[in-house]
RNA sequence: GGCGGCUUGGCGGAAUUGGUAGACGCGCUCGACUCAAAAUCGAGUUCUAACGAGUGUGGGUUCGAGUCCCACAGCCGCUACCA
């Protein structure tokens, strides 16, 4: 293959200006404390999601967010902003240790290797970071930390008064025992049903488990002793705190979804011949006359004491198929409904009837109570369940007329409900709830999905946790101590036991004086959690974030990331950042201000790109081919940043003509291939009016998209603005640097250096954005659009200041008006000033 | 099933408060340059021979609707028996 020649020698100075910026640390952004910091200027921290270094290296999703951002950085930085834009890796967690099990290879080396490549290959693309602020999770000096901030929250809980967490310290003082403070804990320790991998060795938070099922790996259910992070106390202040945010709405409501916020009651019913009773939760207290059956969830602990012998053999045999059968069997939708009769009864407490107790698998343990009270003539699920096992059907909400009460969920009006007959449902409910509270029978409460966050995994590349064992109690381990980090291991592969890998190390497990190492290691997402506000004050070892940076950088005033995130790394993150904020640790309630989700990239066929497919584009090629700023810029032209959408290798093709457009303006080729300036190009002020109209359109609207972070219609206007030099006989120099400084945040080497080439001084990035000249964007003639009955039918060039009367005389003189007005007569006209007419006529 | 997003030429996509639909780019056509081609520069390009029609479909509001309202359809994403 031959060597395509290029229209403008990218690959010559694209390295060159990459060398330049790291070498001056162009980049570099001072922070309180730190030389040529300037308080009096504003701040402005614009975040990237950091990426997880994989073996893979960058693909053009990558480069589409850290685009985005990185126009918006340095155009801040023109306009006088002090700007945090930094870079790190996500480099903890399973898929890194995964890989370095497939080849071979320790995952410190791997790791090591991946973010070289990620580095070298962001650093090709020229992104203005400041590279002295660039962290890893699995740097010693980020894991100290990392353990420091689990000890706060080990050493806090929740306080329901104040709605924060304050320090367990607080209990201490007041004389809470060791063990009750153990229970309130925001990290605590429990024995719970988890999602154990066998074949990945460790278990899995829930939001963990679909991804994993999805790459083919198995996952069951299991009860395991595991740590826990009780962010169930914050369900409520993370749904509230929302409101603040600059957020998609998309992502604000997903995440209030998945936090699952539900109003309801509980409801005790007195089992029959027993002195138990079954707890329920339901949103749909109104109904209570209408439960005809209960169920409780299979793995209840209720089942094994109530069960009736001859009910025995069958509810165990059913028990056993639930254990068994994967949650996906479970979840399958189409699948009838199972369950089976246990034998014993309840009472109904609000009218004393004696209703079945059934088992079925509908009903999951980790949801409200475990236990539901079935309503099956307002509830579809109960209404399958009861019709197959012909169980009685009460109704007691009444719909509008025209509709079937049999399976009707919505609102309505209570009916053969005693005390609420008559009343709509939502002041049933209220009643209800009133009726259950005065009778003791239950009272109303708030239930949330959202479940805590199960902290622990059994791998080897992760974050220790800093906690010893002693007598068979946790303890922290002195800060002093950090960072603990995991002992050399020659064998970390998963055993297929659920040991945490690390009870291999004995000698690193067994201290001195008899104590235990906690051996579970912190789930990817530990680091995560936190690695915004490291950028803050990335060196400090004194500190997590020193008061002053934390105070003077946050919040995140822009970040940008894909929405696979939504609820996973935003919400834990979230959490964390009001757990420090309610210890005083950092100022803020909130870590990020306004967040924007970049639209994933197809591929050319516009399928998800995928190995299997074979329709990955690689951003190495693309920069080999067409050099960086093509690839940064084709990336914003595509469409709108936060849209989906397909790539297409001519588009690419497209953007690097218009950059060799913009070299041509200044630079003309000679036959040996060297460049001149062109004679185009003169150092006197600008003669053609219409030439510096564009240019200062262009000015208004590259900044005003910028801002909207519209990219795709600023390069638009700014190949307008080139097609113009192009076409102009003289290109005024003071307009033309002006032009180069707004094309700069996106294609910066190009733009650098045409400036050093027509013997400009200094870097275009360090100048300030121009301001455009109003007077400069007023035309004299405007084109008024006629319109008769609202139809486009002439255009009269007038003065842009013509008033009513002028354009009517000037609409009436048209021969194609009156040919369209032609026998009517004209009944009303609308005049848009300076824009159009439109003569209503019949 | 639920929730969210999307639907504009051959393609990616533009269109302030409702006011010229199709900016800009790709592709294509023609011309200039060239022995020729590529590259480049210039002209054209929604459909239709034309009258006209036209922003997924059907209705509505309005002097005027891609934009607002109602109903429906299709595609994509997330979620899934949450009581």
């Amino acid at each position: 293959m031959s060597e395509t020649r290029k229209p403008f020698p990218f690959h010559e100075f694209e390295p060159a200006w990459q060398a330049r910026w790291d070498a001056e640390k162009t980049f570099r952004t001072p922070g309180p404390g730190d030389e040529g910091f300037d308080p009096a200027k504003p701040k402005y921290y614009v975040l990237d999601m950091f990426p997880y270094p994989s073996g893979a290296g960058l693909h053009v999703g990558h480069p589409e967010g850290y685009t985005a951002t990185d126009i918006i950085g340095r155009y801040k930085r023109m306009n006088g902003f002090n700007v945090l834009h930094p870079m790190g890796y996500d480099s903890f967690g399973l898929p890194a240790e995964q890989y370095a099990i497939k080849t071979g290879q320790h995952p410190a080396v791997t790791t090591a290797e991946n973010i070289e490549t990620f580095r070298r290959q962001l650093k090709a693309l020229g992104f203005g970071y400041d590279w002295d602020r660039e962290i890893a999770t699995t740097d010693p000096g980020y894991v100290r930390w990392t353990q420091w901030i689990f000890l706060q929250i080990y050493q806090s809980y929740f306080c329901g008064e104040t709605n924060r967490a304050r320090p367990v310290s607080e209990l201490e003082a007041k004389g809470w025992t060791r063990e009750e403070i153990d229970n309130v804990r925001l990290a605590y320790v429990a024995d719970t049903p988890v999602w154990w991998s066998p074949d990945l060795g460790t278990v899995l938070a829930n939001e963990e488990v679909e991804e994993w099922k999805a790459k083919g790996h198995t996952v069951e259910r299991r009860p395991l002793r595991q740590w826990m992070l009780r962010i169930t106390k914050y369900a409520q202040r993370l749904i509230d705190e929302l409101d603040g945010l600059d957020w998609p709405e998309g992502i604000k409501l997903l995440q209030k979804n998945w936090i699952g916020r539900s109003e309801g009651a509980t409801v005790r019913f007195q089992i029959s011949n027993f002195e138990s009773q079954i707890e329920v939760f339901t949103t749909r207290p109104d109904t209570l006359f209408g439960a005809t059956y209960m169920v409780l969830a299979p793995e209840h602990p209720l089942v094994e004491r109530i069960t009736t012998e001859d009910r025995m053999a069958e509810v165990e045999a059913y028990r056993k198929t639930c254990a068994t059968k994967s949650d996906l069997d479970r979840g399958d939708l189409n699948k009838d409904k199972t369950g089976v009769f246990i034998g014993a009864h309840a009472v109904n407490p609000v009218n004393g009837a004696e209703i079945p107790i059934w088992i079925a698998d509908y009903v999951m343990m980790g949801y409200g109570t475990g236990a539901i009270m079935a309503v099956p003539a307002h509830d579809e699920r109960d209404f399958e369940f009861a019709t197959k096992f012909e169980l009685p059907i009460v109704q007691v909400v009444q719909p509008g007329e025209d509709v079937d009460w049999r399976g009707f969920t919505d609102y309505g009006t209570a009916v053969n409900s005693d005390f609420l007959d008559g009343l709509p449902t939502s002041e049933a409910k209220a009643k209800m709830i009133g009726w259950l509270e005065a009778n003791g029978k239950g009272k109303g409460r708030i239930q949330y999905k959202l479940r805590d966050w199960l902290f622990s995994r059994q791998r080897y590349w992760g974050e220790p946790f800093p906690i010893v064992w002693k007598d068979g109690r946790h303890e922290a381990i002195p800060e002093g101590e950090l960072p603990l980090l995991a002992p050399p291991l020659e064998d970390y592969k998963p055993s297929g036991s659920p040991e945490p890998i690390l009870s291999k190390a004995k000698d690193w497990v067994e201290l001195p004086d008899g104590s235990l190492r906690e051996t579970n290691t912190m789930p990817q997402w530990a680091g995560s959690c936190w690695y915004y506000l490291r950028y803050c004050d990335p060196m400090n070892e004194e500190r997590f974030v020193s008061k002053e940076a934390e105070k003077y950088w946050q919040n995140v005033n822009l970040y940008v990331g894909g929405t696979e995130h939504a609820v996973l790394h935003l919400l834990y993150a979230r959490f964390w950042h009001k757990v420090l904020f309610d210890l005083g640790h950092v100022s803020t309630r909130e870590p990020f201000q306004k967040l924007v989700n970049q639209g994933l990239i197809l591929g050319e066929d516009g399928q998800k790109m995928s190995k299997s497919r074979g329709n990955v584009v690689n951003p190495d090629d693309v920069i080999r081919e067409y050099g960086a700023d093509a690839l940064r810029l084709y990336e914003m032209f595509m469409g709108p940043l936060e849209q989906v959408k397909p790539w297409q290798m001519k588009g690419v093709e497209g953007v690097s003509r218009f950059l060799a457009r913009v070299w041509r303006v200044a630079l003309d080729e000679g036959a040996d291939g060297s460049y001149a300036i062109s004679p185009k190009l003169r150092d006197e002020p600008c003669a053609d009016a219409e030439l510096r109209r564009v240019v200062h359109e262009t000015i208004k609207k590259v900044g005003e998209d910028i801002e909207k972070l519209s990219f795709n219609t600023a390069i638009s206007q700014m190949m307008i603005c080139t097609n113009a030099f192009t076409q102009a006989q003289v290109v005024p120099r003071g307009e033309f640097v002006d032009f180069l400084k707004l094309l700069n945040p996106f294609a910066p080497h190009l733009t650098e250096e045409i400036h050093a080439r027509v013997g400009g001084e200094g870097m275009l990035s360090e100048m300030a954005w121009p301001d455009y000249d109003p007077a400069a964007l007023v035309r004299n003639e405007i084109e008024f659009i006629i319109q008769v009955n609202g139809k486009l039918r002439e255009r009269l060039k007038l003065g842009r200041d013509s008033g009513e009367e002028e354009v009517k005389a000037a609409a009436l003189a048209s021969a194609k008006v009156a040919e369209f007005i032609e026998g009517k007569t004209i009944r009303k006209i609308v005049f848009v000033p300076g824009k159009l007419m439109n003569l209503v006529a019949n």
